[in-house]
RNA sequence: GGGCGCGUAGCUCAGCGGUAGAGCACUUGGUCGACAUCCAAGGGGUCACAGGUUCGAUCCCUGUCGCGCCCA
């Protein structure tokens, strides 16, 4: 028995279950060995994260996509896993060691650090795997992938090794976004721009060769800052070549206030004469823009600040160069580690009091944040390894040009292109220790038949492995006797040199040691689409799974994921890793807003899953899912299609009650009862419309069509007009109503399973066990000898007389009905709901109590009566109507319908108020002739007539003639109505 | 400043060159054995505004206003 309720908490569990144990999410299953492959790598959460509504929406696309190809047949593959997050898992592990007070991370060590980075990912890592699983994805756990596993690590450092080769990845010292906080460089992305109030200083800088008087405006020059602190490393002052005012100095120089050394004025366009004084600082160490104009001029740089962004002045070589001693420098390096927000108060403070701040203004502008950490990012002179993007961009651009990759909605392509057409070079060193460590190796450069060692001048070996490294270092210091040896990065200058002769000295070793920071987690997420195949292995899987199919994201990660893979794919495969991108909606709350922990208005999966059921959310998300508009969340929708959920289970039991059990000999095309050609037909087009719809990726129109087919065709009117043949007496039309029942039913829990996999899965049970297919007489649950793995654990109700399911749905084949279409059977059965729908109606607006049985007079045509005829009693019973009766005039005091185009009325003496129906009838008229006025309008225009299609023309010809004819049915009924009061 | 998008029923959103749709909310009535997580009926919209293209515009184009996001 089908129970009374359906209890998702309940049932979602087993079934879930029973799919892993059956085998069904596992790609290359045997009998699909010569199916089409179909194949979806997820996008890997962070192993930190834990499932929010986007992953929520994201995983139910993917789900739906790869259940329906699935139940079409495909051989599919939804490849799962995570990537490690090096920023984010280092900080939840330090995050850890503190609040258990325990050894920080430096004095632990590296090695020591990593092993509980691991104990760390064993025990609460990748929480969100089992989050995934309540949702119900259908992922081949078996094939889990870890950006850290040994083979991704391998794919990991094969592309850095080969891409350094080709000249791709270098090393280069540039300026980067530095996070003083995590002590890392970020990329360009990592970056949030953040509104800021702050100040525009505007500070004076006196001119070289003048005495210096706050009163005369030409003995300096003002410049305005946002960051008056990166004065110190200031090295010129520029002004626009064409500002009339200013463009006299350039070529002049002024004193650097506090530090008391000439900086050169220069021309260059980045100063705009309308911004601030018209004249700007240039500290090429400390801004990007400013780094660009100092490489144009051949300026200095002047890093003033150190890893922690603070003042680093002492023995600070650039700094200190040519700078006189003086009591302001004294005060300077008395500030010399003090942090960047001090500095900027007592720097302004010290300027102020030498009548060198001209003015303060209020100034709202972006600050750059860590995305991870909230610190202000400084722009950071460093080295550092990048890729050099703009290369590899150009065949990816390519692919979306020629169509090879598409994107949907297709808007999206532009903001692809935007982005790869700018594209700077990808910083992909973090000084971090949780990642792919660079296979990079330093040693003593031979320059002159010497070696020369320092931070500045180093050979690089880069390598996929230490020995590989060995082996080139080796054969590079092949002149020297030393053994080459691997050592400790503070070894490194470690040469153990003896002396030879009075100047001689020889290394008795020399060092190489490996380069300390690891990649970017998105340099390996990059790969993914390959290396979770087993490249750089030539698998199987890898020929039959790539390219993948599609890739399903959302829009805020094209830049991060989408066009890094497309970059890598074909660099390293030579093909798009997918041929399509289709990219979701943002899911927000139900006001709009953006979900964020700090604003507290997060809605949970979890718990809307525990409080609906994860068939209910998924629902809702595909339905919301239309393409191009942000999902705005509120869990009343949730609840609407939790009760859509209930209402199917609810039939189901209407189904079970009333005998319909499946007959597998059953075909419903040959069904003889018009009412089960008629469901028949519809079912047809509605697996027509949910198939178009996912195969054009518009889940919500999918969604809305099974949704309107389940409740406003099959229970609304199937069920309902079935009633009286499966309550009546036997025989064959109830046997065939009860087949077709089952069927109907069947069909729906398959175009179902997509969007609600588990209620469809165990009513799929429920209605009929899985058993060996043949083994038509199932005796009972105990003696039910279940498909060896896919036993399931699902409900075993098997009855007498149930047969057998070949498998569960979630492998079932898809609805395909081959254009059934039956024209008469839709021509029948709409017009018994027409007039049910229209004697309803009336009734509702005479104010008709349920329980009078009114009479029906039919006005209309011989095949009409016929119809009558064979629906009485559904007729009856549906429109609560005493009789049915015909005649050739609108009987006198009655009320006038039409249904398709004939006459009908309910002869009501005494029941109807008069006035009301001729009221009724007037607004009728009145209705019709604004129709057939602005049919008259459009038909009385030469212009239309000439130019409209033909079938448009035709279209509305019969429509006037439609509605003429209607008015005249009205007019005479109200005519009648008037003779008779 | 550059780019993308949105403004349709009270709310959330579909739609889209040829008579405006759904869900929720609302109103009225309903418990006949699937379902009150339900059934039946109903009200409610100059499709932001102004021009233009067109035989015809909610839909295409331009502009205005309002809102959001991304990149500088």
């Amino acid at each position: 028995m089908i129970e009374k309720t359906y209890q998702p908490a309940e049932v979602e569990g087993r079934i879930y279950e029973a799919w892993e144990r059956s085998g069904a999410f596992r790609a290359g299953r045997a009998e699909r060995r010569g199916a089409e492959p179909y194949c979806i790598v997820i996008p890997p959460p962070n192993v930190t994260g834990s499932l929010h509504m986007g992953h929520a929406l994201n995983n139910t696309l993917q789900d739906v996509l790869c259940r329906f190809e699935r139940m079409r047949g495909r051989d599919v593959l939804w490849q799962p896993g995570m990537d490690h997050a090096g920023i984010a898992t280092q900080m939840v592990v330090e995050r850890q060691l503190m609040e258990r007070q325990q050894p920080g991370r430096r004095a632990m060590g590296r090695e020591k650090f990593l092993e509980r980075v691991w104990e760390w990912k064993a025990g609460s890592g990748g929480a969100i795997i089992n989050q995934l699983k309540r949702l119900g994805a259908s992922c081949d756990w078996s094939r889990e992938r870890f950006t850290m596993d040994e083979e991704l690590s391998k794919a990991v450092l094969k592309v850095f090794v080969e891409l350094y080769r080709k000249g791709l990845i270098y090393k280069d010292k540039r300026l980067v976004n530095w996070d003083p906080k995590l002590l890392t460089a970020i990329s360009d992305l990592e970056v949030q721009q953040v509104e800021v109030k702050g100040h525009l200083w505007h500070l004076r800088y006196p001119l070289e060769g003048k005495t210096f008087s706050p009163d005369d405006p030409s003995t300096y020059i003002v410049v305005a800052t946002t960051r008056p602190e990166t004065m110190l490393g200031d090295t010129a002052v520029a002004v626009h070549p064409e500002n009339e005012r200013l463009k006299h100095l350039i070529g002049t120089h002024a004193i650097l206030p506090l530090v008391g050394k000439p900086i050169p004025i220069i021309g260059d366009e980045y100063a705009d004469p309308e911004k601030g004084s018209g004249a700007v600082k240039i500290t090429p160490a400390h801004d990007f823009n400013d780094f660009d104009v100092g490489k144009r001029h051949g300026l200095r740089q002047v890093n003033v600040f150190d890893v922690e962004a603070k003042l680093n002045l002492k023995d600070n070589d650039a700094f200190l160069n040519l700078v006189p001693s003086s009591s302001d420098l004294d005060a300077m390096l008395a500030m010399h580690g003090a942090d960047r927000f001090a500095a900027r108060k007592a720097i302004v403070a010290r300027l102020e009091e030498q009548g060198l701040l001209d003015k303060v203004e209020p100034h709202t502008h972006a600050v750059p944040h860590g995305d991870r950490s909230a610190a202000v990012i400084e722009p950071f002179l460093t080295d550092q390894w990048y890729v050099d993007a703009k290369t590899l961009a150009q065949p990816a651009i390519e692919a979306v040009r020629a169509g090879r990759t598409r994107f949907v909605p297709q808007n999206w392509e532009k903001t692809y292109f935007e982005w790869m057409e700018n594209i700077q070079p990808w910083c992909i060193s973090r000084q971090l220790w949780w990642g792919h460590q660079i296979p990079a190796w330093y040693g003593p450069v031979l320059r002159d038949g010497k070696l020369h060692s320092g931070s500045d001048d180093e050979q690089i070996f880069v390598a996929a492995s230490e020995a590989e490294a060995l082996a080139e270092a080796r054969s590079y210091y092949a002149q020297y006797a030393a053994p080459v040896e691997l050592v400790a990065f503070n070894q490194r200058y470690d040469y153990g040199l003896t002396p030879v002769g009075a100047e001689e000295r020889r290394p008795t070793k020399i060092p190489i040691y490996r380069d300390e920071d690891v990649l970017d987690t998105w340099f390996s997420s990059a790969l993914w689409p390959f290396s979770t195949l087993g490249w750089p292995d030539e698998t199987p899987e890898l020929a039959r799974f790539y390219p993948t199919s599609v890739l399903v994201t959302g829009f805020d990660i094209i830049f991060f994921w989408v066009a890094r893979m497309m970059m890598m794919g074909l660099e390293f495969q030579g093909q798009v890793p997918f041929p399509t991108v289709y990219i979701h909606a943002l899911v927000r709350d139900a006001s709009g807003a953006k979900m964020s922990k700090s604003k507290g208005n997060v809605i949970d999966p979890l718990a809307i899953i525990d409080d609906y059921g994860a068939d209910a959310l998924r629902f809702t998300l595909a339905a919301m899912a239309a393409q191009g508009r942000d999902i705005k969340l509120s869990p009343q929708r949730v609840e609407g299609y939790r009760n859509f959920a209930t209402k199917l289970w609810n039939a189901a039991r209407f189904a079970e009650i009333n005998g319909c059990v499946r007959d597998p000999e059953f075909d419903q095309r040959r069904a003889k009862e018009t009412l089960n050609r008629w469901i028949a037909h519809e079912t047809a087009k509605t697996a027509r419309e949910v198939t178009e719809a996912l195969e054009a990726y518009r889940f919500n129109e999918a969604a809305g069509a099974i949704y309107r087919f389940v409740w406003n065709v099959f229970c609304d009117w199937y069920l309902e007009l079935s009633k009286p043949v499966l309550l009546g007496p036997d025989g064959a039309a109830k046997a065939e109503t009860r087949a077709t029942t089952a069927w109907a039913l069947d069909e729906i829990l398959k175009l179902l399973h997509p969007f609600m996999p588990f209620i469809t899965e165990e009513l799929w049970a429920v209605t009929s066990p899985s058993v060996i297919p043949g083994r038509r007489e199932a005796p009972g649950p105990e003696s039910i000898t279940t498909i060896g793995s896919m036993d399931s654990g699902l409900a075993p109700s098997a009855r007498p007389g149930m047969t057998g399911r070949d498998s569960l749905l979630i492998l079932a084949a898809w609805p395909h009905h081959d254009g059934f279409d039956d024209a008469a059977a839709e021509a029948e059965i709409g017009w018994v709901i027409d007039l049910v729908t229209a004697v309803r109606s009336v009734r509702a607006e005479m104010n008709i109590a349920p329980a009078t049985l009114i009479p029906l007079v039919l006005i209309a045509s011989t095949p009409a009566r016929e119809r009558a005829a064979k629906w009485d009693d559904i007729l009856k019973r549906l429109a609560r109507l005493a009789s049915i009766d015909f005649a050739v005039d609108q009987p006198p005091n009655s009320i006038h319908l039409l249904v398709r185009g004939e006459g009908a009325a309910l002869p009501l003496k005494g029941v109807i108020d008069l006035a009301a129906e001729k009221a009724r009838l007037e607004k009728e008229i009145a209705k019709v002739d604004a129709d057939i006025k602005r049919v008259d309008a459009k038909l009385g225009n030469a212009d239309f007539v000439a130019r409209a299609p033909e079938e448009v023309v035709d279209g509305e010809r019969e429509r006037r003639e439609e509605a003429t004819a209607r008015r005249e049915k009205i007019v005479e009924a109200l005519e009648r109505l008037k003779g008779a009061a």
